[in-house]
DNA sequence: GTAACTACTATACTATAGTATAGTGGTATA
DNA sequence: TATACCACTATACTATAGTATAGTAGTTAC
């Protein structure tokens, strides 16, 4: 028998666990978040190589997904003193973590992917 | 050395990881999909239970967002002849095995949380 | 007959995400 | 001096996501 403190505590937990699975989304959605991931996970690069290697993006929206990884810690951002500056993004520790997450998401997706309609 | 033709494959390789990233992102992506299947996972329930146990949904969203659970076969749909019918909404086995990419971000999003700052 | 319940749908709106296009300030090269 | 590269920013727009509010068709209870 499910007591009505029992479901109040599952529920209490699913809220929080939907807190923290939300943190990770909003991590990683965003149109360009994961092609920018995914381009710098081969090595530091710079704007215009990013922008070069991902094709249509434009700078405005390469700029913000870098400040929003940035924000949350997955991509570091560098600035070189040189005439001109040089500007260098690399993914950092926490970034390379999200390997794991991706990894589940990438077996699940394969798996599903048949039954999963896109948004048209 | 990394030869071009390496640099190709996995260029191609990172896409095709991104195609199934973003089909797995579809699934749980938008305001109410976590906390309907959430609510789901503890049993069957009614279009009017789920409206009663998700704070502040619209019928319209939840509408909107079981047909596109029950799209991407996450949810399944019953209708009961009864008069008044009766509908009834449950996670399926696909749904279920989100479980272990839910459980990954958990893990990340409790891990990263401090790092990470929600866009406010 | 009227009030209330179920399972929604319709219409109109606001807010957020993403795009298109141009421009800035500094430097280097011809 | 004129052209081009780097690392962006500004402005204005479109598209998608989400909200607010009301209403529908069928049924049951008073």
């Amino acid at each position: 028998m499910v007591t009505s403190k029992q479901l109040q505590k599952a529920h209490s937990c699913a809220a929080g666990f939907v807190l923290a699975i939300n943190d990770t989304l909003n991590v990683i959605t965003g149109k360009w978040k994961l092609p920018i991931i995914g381009s710098l996970i081969y090595g530091k690069k710079r704007f215009k190589e990013l922008e070069r290697e991902i094709p249509k993006i434009t700078p405005r929206m390469l700029s913000k997904e870098l400040k929003d990884l940035e924000m949350n810690g997955i991509v570091k951002r560098t600035v070189y003193d040189t005439t001109p500056v040089t500007v260098e993004y690399e993914v950092t520790e926490a970034g390379r973590s999200l390997k794991s997450v991706l990894d589940k998401m990438v077996e699940w997706g394969l798996a599903h992917r048949k039954q999963v309609m896109g948004k048209k």
